[in-house]
DNA sequence: CGTTGTTACAGTATTGTAACAACGGTGCAATACT
């Protein structure tokens, strides 16, 4: 079954053309998939319309057995079974298994596949969590498991959908094919949440397509709303559209579309509180030019892919570089001049602060660590002892094993390992393994204050964000373009320690240094996220040591 | 943590204002009801 080295190219090509009618490769393609033919688990941070799918797909053909997509939305999953299935063709059709599909359904679904008349099974993480459809899918003997969306892992998996985080686990039970984890946008240290999560062996990491050249950004502060406002205004006056207008709440979402309309701006609202089939239409209605202002939360986000969207702007302070670069992103696919306008206020990092707070309680932690030792049980016979909602025993759940007071055995029962703590001290472990977390998370919303501040090259300050050095300031942002950029340039002096070396701070640990501004330093430490530090300081004082 | 809405009170008409409470994003799946 080994497939020939030297063959990979001609022969992905030839599936390209022949199954998917695409003439050519892109570059950053090929290589993840030479990884996956040899069996090999890859990382692959790619944008939005850079061919991402593909790099699944085409090697799925190849390889012998099902590909298992898990892929969060079932919107978006729709939206790529329909893509598959256009082309009529048995070696690429997918169908899927999720709550939108009756019971017969399902298991013609499944039958399909079992017998090789599908080739693609959808899924959510939600529905690999029931132990019989993990036993179910591990049957059909997958070949490939790629993970679309794989940000999401970092980004929902620590309380939103605590499913996520179990992902390992459940690949693991599926036979362990070769993975394949696919996102647009993931900074360092979501990267390594991935891989930690998905228990990625060695990966091939391949990322690209940061630096949208084609993308203008500015910042501008905002002391009151009037001001903002007034911004607003005065850019859709100039710019040509469709464009995105991301707000923070539903409400603000409403009541801007509303208010812009009454001024001559026609604009519509989106979130995630409105009923499917508005959310359905509103969708449509965007991508078929019908609306051409659309003012959303983060809800309008994912299976986005309009070519000719010319500007997005943020009314609002996004809760970290990582939401703002993947909203900026939706911005000039097409390749033509794109803008990305973030008008904000101080008092916009409030209502982040309290996305990212609220604590869990020790008292139902503890309960819940004590029921644990009533033998080997499932999630649900659990969330009947206790009578704790399904969404925080999830979160609770994944606490815990992070802190070894439970662990997943066979057949997806939970169990207590071992060498497992006492309840009362596992609830403490667990609280304190959250404050940690939220540390980091916290980080990244002071480091898109940092961002929103800076009079560094906006693209510079970003790629640093991200892991990348550009050394030369980009020329498409407002600070390139008013002349800070160059000044903070020319005055920058070589820092003590190089960008991307790794250095040891006495309190905080291990980290990398990402960036030099001015006379500040910032640096990702291993466990409390991203810090800024006064390079005299470091200096005098000796604060950081290689290491 | 900051904004917005509610209530009480002052005080005599419509407001003002202080104190306080409520609210805030992202989606799966399963359930109850037509």
């Amino acid at each position: 079954m080994r497939l020939d080295i030297p063959v990979y190219g001609p022969r992905l090509r030839k599936v390209a053309r022949k199954h998917f009618g695409w003439p050519s490769l892109r570059p950053g393609q090929f290589k993840p998939m030479r990884a996956v033919l040899r069996r090999n688990d890859a990382l692959v941070v790619l944008p939005t319309g850079a061919g991402k799918s593909a790099i699944y797909q085409i090697p799925a053909v190849l390889l012998p057995g099902p590909t298992v997509v898990i892929s969060p939305l079932l919107a978006l999953q729709q939206d790529q079974i329909a893509a598959l299935n256009e082309r009529d063709d048995p070696k690429i059709r997918a169908v899927r298994v999720s709550s939108a599909e009756t019971p017969a359904q399902q298991r013609e679904a499944i039958e399909e596949i079992r017998d090789g008349r599908a080739e693609f099974l959808f899924i959510t993480p939600e529905q690999l969590s029931d132990p019989e459809r993990l036993a179910e899918v591990r049957a059909l003997e997958p070949g490939l498991v790629a993970v679309d969306e794989a940000h999401c892992i970092s980004a929902w998996g620590h309380d939103f959908r605590p499913d996520y985080l179990a992902l390992g686990d459940m690949i693991k039970q599926l036979g362990r094919p070769p993975v394949l984890a696919l996102t647009a946008t993931a900074s360092p240290p979501v990267r390594d949440d991935i891989i930690a999560r998905l228990r990625l062996r060695d990966p091939e990491i391949h990322v690209s397509g940061l630096d949208r050249r084609n993308l203008f950004l500015e910042v501008a502060y905002c002391p009151d709303e009037d001001y903002r406002w007034r911004r607003l205004t005065t850019m859709l006056d100039v710019e040509q559209r469709p464009g995105i207008i991301y707000v923070p709440t539903r409400r603000a979402a409403e009541e801007l579309a509303g208010r812009l309309t009454e001024a001559g701006y026609p604009a519509e609202f989106y979130h995630g509180g409105m009923a499917a089939g508005l959310r359905e239409q509103r969708h449509r209605d965007f991508t078929d030019d019908k609306v051409d202002i659309m003012v959303a939360t983060s809800a309008f986000g994912m299976g986005i892919d309009k070519p000719n969207i010319r500007w997005v702007a943020h009314v609002a302070l996004p809760d970290s570089p990582d939401s703002y670069f993947q909203e900026i992103g939706r911005a000039g696919r097409d390749g033509e001049p794109g803008r990305a306008v973030l008008l904000w206020r101080s008092e916009d990092e409030a209502i982040q602060r309290f996305f990212n707070g609220g604590s869990p309680d020790a008292d139902e932690l503890q309960e819940l660590a004590a029921a644990l030792h009533q033998g080997p049980q499932t999630k649900t016979a659990l969330q009947k002892a206790t009578g704790l909602g399904p969404r925080k025993i999830g979160q609770y759940l994944n606490l815990l094993e992070q802190v070894g007071a439970v662990r997943t055995g066979a057949r997806n029962k939970l169990t207590v390992p071992a060498r497992a703590p006492l309840p009362a001290e596992a609830a403490e472990a667990a609280i304190e393994e959250y404050e940690r977390q939220q540390l980091v998370v916290g980080s990244r919303t002071d480091m898109m204050r940092a961002f929103a501040q800076s009079r560094q090259c906006r693209t510079e300050t970003l790629l640093a964000y991200f892991g990348e050095d550009q050394k030369r300031p980009c020329g498409h942002c407002d600070n390139c373009a008013d002349g800070s950029a160059a000044e903070v340039d020319a005055a920058e002096e070589e820092g003590p320690f190089p960008v991307h070396s790794h250095v040891r701070h006495g309190e905080w640990g291990t980290g990398m240094v990402m960036n030099y501004e001015e006379e500040r330093m910032t640096v990702l430490f291993d466990t409390v996220g991203y810090k800024t530090l006064s390079v005299p300081v470091v200096v005098e004082q000796k604060l950081l040591e290689p290491a």
